[in-house]
DNA sequence: ATTTTTCAGTGCGCTACCGAACATAGCAGG
DNA sequence: CCTGCTATGTTCGGTAGCGCACTGAAAAAT
């Protein structure tokens, strides 16, 4: 993933932390590089370790009976993969799809259940991460049912453009379809009128954000939800 | 809500603890009687109680900017209203709505925090609960996205179904387009539909289940999928 | 008994999105 | 250079659900 902007290679939950809490969990944690397009976990397979991503970001998708599926979440280095574990469950509920190849930092599970035993900080983070994420779902399933493919594109392209640290990354129209659950044609119309706005451009997996006022104009209102609740929340 | 099966005036997750642990946890809550139609919160208030349903059901409701409303979660006595609460926050996400009069017990947070200290079994439930309902919300939210209204109508009744503990209940088909977030009229072409196949009927808001089995045959998957997953997760 | 309200059902034109098939253009490798 | 592959763009007929307006009937209020 090229970086056009200054990249900030930090998780920023980790970093929230004390410094003491920050040291030790970063201490535990190994350095992985992240593989664009590989699936770390499928819906069901037991999770072993736990990832924070600091110049990369997971998709989490949500596959439904008879092949179709959806894409639920999004993790880059605002949050943590691996919430169930906070939760005493190790089995992964969504499909985990590198999205964004890059750096990360991830702990085995153990190690991970060890830290959290010792790091209240770090418990009482994770906890109203977890708060976030599952409001984000609800979001994203209202999003999903009221709002037109356009606007959920807008909404797609901001909320990956703040994980990539980026005006561009690379994504085609096919791996958009998926994610968004509807058909590539579906996202040629809808990337093709954004473009017309000069809000993107995009040539063959190339994306580039031209005017992220003008995206977050056009896209719906549960960007700005999401991001309003994670920065309430996370405040303290 | 009157009940022509046997009801279960008990909630299961609480009656699953161990003897000590339950009687501890009934001993700080008190009765109440949840009144149909009452929004006990709304999204972004204060969560002063945390419920524990036992023959009557909580409907979590997502508003989204515009008017529209969609149903992302429904709380029976195999559950509880309050995991915020375990997650350490103490604001509603979700607009909470009585769907099923009937009695609940509830305690207030201070409360609930103490006995959650004290009470290993019950936070060890309550995580997994919260799992439970994470995987439900993307469920729900790929749901919304790909299954037509006839389906969705149909694992609809059948939850409510589960949490009313009788084959019948009142429900009126502009209160279920709210919670499906289609229009009345989508409603009436379904509900007719699932009526003309002799699964339902109804007039005025009396519903009545015919046919379990042929409902759940006329759903979509996720109603399976969800039920197996509680079971599943909740098992243990 | 009459009026008002609530709930279910119908009709009509419209739009977003679907499935499928096909066309074009950049790019890579032989 | 040509070939094959991949990403994007276009066309066409079909449909699920939309907004709106209206009807009919049961229940509740007066």
């Amino acid at each position: 993933m090229s970086s056009t902007n200054a990249p900030s290679p930090i998780n920023t939950l980790i970093d929230s932390l004390p410094s003491k809490d920050r040291q030790h969990l970063i201490a535990g944690c190994e350095q992985v590089e992240l593989v664009f397009g590989e699936v770390i976990y499928h819906p069901g397979e037991k999770i072993r370790h736990v990832y924070f991503p600091t110049d990369s970001f997971i998709s989490l998708v949500m596959p439904i009976q008879g092949g179709a599926s959806l894409e639920v979440g999004l993790v880059g280095n605002e949050g943590m993969y691996g919430v169930p574990i906070i939760l005493g469950v190790d089995i992964s509920p969504f499909q985990s799809v590198i999205q964004g190849a890059g750096p990360a930092m991830r702990m085995d599970v153990p190690a991970f259940l060890r830290e959290l035993d010792q790091n209240a900080a770090l418990l009482r983070k994770l906890k109203r991460y977890t708060y976030v994420k599952m409001r984000q779902l609800a979001q994203t399933a209202a999003c999903n049912r009221f709002h037109l493919v356009e606007q959920r594109l807008a909404r797609w392209l901001l909320m990956t453009h703040d994980r990539a640290h980026s005006d561009e990354f690379n994504i085609t129209q096919a791996f958009l379809s998926q994610m968004l659950g509807v058909r590539r044609v579906g996202v040629t119309k809808a990337a093709g009128s954004l473009q017309n706005k000069k809000l993107i451009s995009y040539t063959r997996g190339a994306m580039k954000i031209h005017d992220v006022i003008g995206l977050e104009a056009e896209s719906c209102s549960c960007y700005r939800a999401d991001k309003e609740n994670y920065a309430h929340i996370m405040r303290h």
